[in-house]
DNA sequence: CTGAAAGCGCTAACAC
DNA sequence: GTGTTAGCGCTTTCAG
């Protein structure tokens, strides 16, 4: 069934059918219910395909963030999902995994589809230096499509990023850390990426302020994996820490299970918080306090610039959101 | 940048082009090696609606499933995506949400981008019944594209089925428990999915076979929380279980903090059993004893079938993976 | 308000 | 081996 049928079968042109499908204001009427009705009938749908070539658009948007696996990411994915449909978008998805050239392949590979729009997922997609050279193919993508970062930024020409602002509240809990006595905080992390680079930052910032000296020993990094932490904190007995600060919550939770291992009292001898505010920190026990990024007010700017971009509005390149701390029982302030 | 430029600059037809694309071996070394420098040069790349116009496919699979924030889904999502990435494949994604209606206009939507195939993620997709009626418009899909159900199953042409055995594994390991003393096992599950009535009835099977009635009030059906579950069992004071088999880990979770609460000694006066082998299991305190159902072996399984199914080669229409329980310390046997 | 016809960029059958 | 050409199904001028 094409629209050379339905045209025949409702008595008009293609091109009337092709007006009715968009719902042109230029047609009549009761050519339009006549035209509906026999696309109903043989419950006519446009070939995407042919439509693409004609406006060179599929209203698809593309999504790429390192591994859907990961619960930050779905959860993002299923945001972006769910809300972009009821603009009448689909979407794309590309787990482009963590290498800086299979982060390049994937925004490639992924622009060959003629998306509308690009989202990257994650902070790993932008560089530490928002002008870094590292960060050129994201440029090179925004010469096509608007590129639409989660939790990361590059500065440029139709990018716009979308951000927790990790710094600040890291500052803010770290300093309360200290606030409540804590003198030994451990920086646990897995990454290097722009958002924990932006904690890492907050959390030094802290002690600096309350003039505790940086121990370079207690910045930590080690897989998301809650066994390992567990595990490589058994064995160095000699961080002796009274506070984790984890930039993940499976961090924490490894963090968590060491403590309890070692017969350490939480949160009175040892406070712990984690980053996401996900499923695992109501899962430990006691439960795990943790810093709530706002995944998805993230995502529902991301959206409602999209939609904004496409009437043609100006919007801002950078938007922050504010991340807040759960509070829960690893903590006692 | 289209073929009849690359055809110009590299002075021959476009014939000659779209053959090179396509990696036609009726090109001569010489031209092919002309023709790619000209593309390269230019960075071409063909457009994918005139390609998917004239061949009528995209070289793209939809994904559907209800809801990718789920870590089991979100996990299955992922592995498919990477995998069907190396045969070229990409992937659209739809989260359809869970109600009858969503379903098929899920289907029906991702129809229309003239997918190659489809896969239906997660136990939801099929009735109890693989001949019922409600899943009429998986059968009518499966006429335009071959059909991956993921853990379900629904009998049909063009519809191939790998699954989980999850009522052998449940019915194995209740028995289990059985034999272990307990004699008041709570099934604790959080739908009526086809899965989910599976492990049903492995769970009453069990019973029957070891002569213990079937309880009505220890088949509990409640949303899959945490801290809802643990509510929910403090409340429910008169069901005085000594094991909870559970369909989801998050619910065995709620369980053992229940049972933390009130006290209650894991795994010597209650044995706690989850489902997924999720990154939850090994979060609690103690580590739960969880079922692994193989989410990765049905994907694999589908992947493999969809290949073979490309080469015209008979496959079967239904596969089993065996789950199998990863005993951690929420179980004594 | 409606129709005719020219693309959109590519593939594949058919000539040479 | 290579070129010519007719579609693929739709959108969009341009006429009427």
């Amino acid at each position: 069934m094409n629209i050379y049928d339905i045209a025949e079968l409702a008595g008009v042109s293609i091109a009337t059918v092709s007006r009715v499908v968009n719902d042109s204001p230029m047609v009549s009427e009761k050519t339009k219910q006549r035209v509906r009705k026999v696309m109903e009938e043989n419950n006519y749908t446009p070939n995407v395909f042919a439509r693409g070539l004609g406006l060179n658009s599929m209203k698809t948007v593309g999504l790429i963030c390192p591994d859907v696996a990961d619960a930050y990411m779905a959860k993002a994915v299923a945001y972006l999902e769910h809300n972009l449909k009821e603009y009448g978008y689909d979407c794309i998805l590309y787990c482009s995994g963590h290498g800086y050239e299979d982060r390049q392949i994937a925004v490639s590979t992924i622009l060959n589809k003629r998306i509308d729009a690009l989202v990257l997922i994650g902070s790993s997609y932008a560089d530490d230096d928002a002008d870094s050279e590292q960060v050129e193919y994201i440029r090179e993508a925004a010469k096509q499509v608007p590129v639409f970062l989660m939790n990361g930024y590059v500065r440029g020409d139709n990018i716009y990023c979308a951000l927790c602002n990790d710094y600040d509240i890291t500052f803010l809990t770290v300093s309360e850390l200290i606030q409540s006595g804590r003198k030994r905080i451990l920086f646990l992390s897995d990454s290097h990426s722009y958002s924990a680079n932006q904690k890492l930052r907050g959390y030094e910032e802290a002690l600096r302020q309350a003039g505790i000296p940086v121990d370079e020993s207690l910045k930590l990094y080690i897989q998301n994996d809650i066994n390992q932490v567990r595990d490589y904190l058994l064995f160095r007995s000699d961080l002796k820490m009274d506070a984790v600060f984890a930039t993940e919550d499976g961090l924490a939770a490894g963090a968590l299970k060491y403590a309890k291992k070692k017969g350490i009292s939480v949160p009175e001898s040892i406070s712990i918080i984690g980053y996401n505010n996900s499923e695992l920190s109501v899962c430990c026990d006691p439960e795990l306090s943790t810093i709530d990024s706002r995944g998805e007010r993230l995502c529902r700017i991301i959206i409602d610039s999209m939609m904004l971009l496409k009437q043609n509005k100006t919007i801002k390149q950078k938007v922050f959101a504010n991340g807040f701390l759960v509070r829960r029982y690893t903590t006692d302030f």
